[in-house]
DNA sequence: TTAAAAAGTGTTATAATATAACATATCAAA
DNA sequence: TTTGATATGTTATATTATAACACTTTTTAA
């Protein structure tokens, strides 16, 4: 099961596009209703390309806002250990690099 | 508007008991059932005292799971840089220390 | 190549989480 | 002791997400 190379189906990659383009993290049923002309009708379907694409780190939740994001780095696979900068004022958000965040972690965790 | 020595109400009082009691994050409406005995009726009068309890760092919310959960520290008043680590196989959640963890993103985002 | 398995789709319905709105009550400070 | 801030009770509703089921497409491997 190939990650970061996969094909998307049509759905999956009508929700890609849609999110790359966004330059603010978009919520479940705002993408509903930008991907209608696309063909996407219901909620289900949004979310289940959403989960595909986590799945392959294409694309992360930032669970404190519901809101999804395409990710920012290159031929990323990671889709665990995501973190986010936002800003409270204007809530732009910035990915953090993975480098250093798991091993701080995982120090913490002995 | 004093934080962690303020007077809690009865609601506010009841939803921190609970918390406290319990072992593990609990979902608003779990809390909701599990205080019914002690005259909390609707969502609302759970989420206004977890509400409280979260702007004076007695609870925390754990976004990814939307659940709560005490705050394990004495005389916490952070309600905002809280971090946890969750374990994916038994769900037992601990709560980091909040002394190195915003030093390490205020790094990141200069 | 083709059958079987795996993954994806479309649809309706509904579950789970959270807030709006409004009237009333309590309490602390000037 | 009235005034302003905070909390309460209640009904209704908004928002976010999943269940269930029938069907189709793609991939795998015999």
């Amino acid at each position: 099961m190939a990650l970061s190379a996969e094909k998307l189906t049509n759905n999956q990659q009508t929700v890609l596009d849609l999110l790359e383009k966004s330059k603010e993290p978009l919520k479940a049923y705002a993408i509903l209703y930008d991907t209608q002309k696309k063909g996407i009708k219901a909620p289900l379907q949004v979310y289940r390309a959403l989960d595909k694409l986590i799945e392959i780190g294409k694309v992360h939740k930032i669970e404190s806002r519901n809101s999804y994001i395409a990710c920012e780095h290159k031929n990323c696979n990671s889709s665990t250990s995501t973190s986010f900068l936002i800003c409270e004022t204007c809530d732009q958000v910035s990915e953090l690099t993975q480098k250093n965040l798991p091993s701080y972690f995982a120090k913490q965790s002995e």
